[in-house]
This record gives C-alpha cells, structure tokens and sequence, in this order.
DNA sequence: TCTCTATTTAGATGTTTATCTAAATATCTA
DNA sequence: TAGATATTTAGATAAACATCTAAATAGAGA
C-alpha cells in the first residue's frame, strides 16, 4: 500500500495512468506529452513500475508501457472497504 | 485529486481513516494509538481534514472527528473510472 | 563497426514533508 | 478565577522527493 499511494501522491504519474488507460505507449510518447524532461519522465514510470501500477516490456529500440488493472482494484477495494464499514455508508 | 492523494500517502493518516471506520473519535483518543506526539497526530489529523477525508466538531473539552464517506467514495470512483476505461477490464 | 535514436542512470539542487519540543488557546471544574 | 486537561500553533530539523543536466546503455540500420 505503501508504494502504490506513494505512486499516485502525483498529478505528472496520474496523468500518466489516464493516458494508459486508453493505448500502451513507448517511454518516449509518454514524455512528449509533458513539459518535463525525460529523465524526470522515466523516473515517474519507474515509481509506478515500483507499485506495479503498470508494466514494461522491450519493444526493439522502445520500451512500451501498460496499465496493471490488478493494482488499482486492489486501491479501489481499498476505498469500498472502507464504505462497507463505516456505518455511514 | 491533490490533497486526497497527498493526504492517503502516509501511513499513520491511512491508519487514522480505517480507525475512525468504526466510531468516532477525539484527537486524544486517536493518538493514544500511536508512538508519536500529539502536536504531530494534530498535524495529520489537519491533513486529512484539509482533504475533506474527515470532519471534526468540538464537544465540550475534546475535538472529536469522524470520516467523510462521500470523498472515499470520490477516491473510490477515481479508480473504478481507470479500470471501466481499461480495454483489460 | 559506426552512428543515430530511445531510454535509463548518476549526481546535484531546491522544495516538501514528518517529526519533535515549547508555547499558546480553549474548556472544564473546584 | 485558578489550575488541570485537551488540542493546536510555531518554529526547527532531518529525510524524502521532483526536477534538471550530463553521461551511460541498448538496439537499429547503413
């Protein structure tokens, strides 16, 4: 839980979540979405690599990116849990 | 988005929240659960008010707080938009 | 093999964060 | 009103973080 809420505590990796929901993308797409430079940008996937948030795979001279739906039902259960006991809900 | 995730990205913050799943509490009663000091827990307890995660009302002596269902339930449906708009899903 | 492109690693810097102690504020009760 | 308890505010410090530039690594193609 630790490195997954450490992942999103971060409107850059967010965004970067969002456009994987779509389409995988190379490291390189990704960056030219951002005013950001590209060592900062592969710092980002690396964090959200850390927190399994999404994978990686070698694509010849690329490297394609892809969202881990796994990981985020395990954070969305972690909020409905919550509904479910709190007497509120 | 921001101070929700910034205020989930902490252990003792998340500990707070499944706390106070079950029952209201003061800020004593939240910080005789942890080694670390009060002016300290005062300080997450801001944190998780500023990300509207909790509500506190003063009774009598004490301040006591309680979770705000309707922002988990946003957290909630940040993550289960991501994995709807996933092709995986 | 040489060179070009894609990506990551290394090292540095300024900012944010979690924590502490000491002091301030607010309420209760004698 | 004085003293005790509950909580927050202020100010300081060390660790973590986002970002940058420069350099290293890996594969593609001539």
């Amino acid at each position: 839980m630790n490195t997954l809420f450490k992942a999103l505590n971060d409107a850059t990796r967010r965004r970067i979540l969002q456009m994987l929901q779509d389409k995988d993308m190379t490291a390189g797409e990704i960056a030219d979405q951002f005013d950001i430079s590209k060592p900062s940008i592969s710092h980002h996937l690396d964090i959200l690599k850390q927190a399994k948030l999404i994978s990686s795979e070698r694509d010849g001279q690329f490297i394609r990116y892809a969202i881990n739906t796994t990981v985020v039902e395990e954070a969305a259960n972690w909020f409905l849990e919550i509904l479910n006991k709190s007497d509120s809900s």
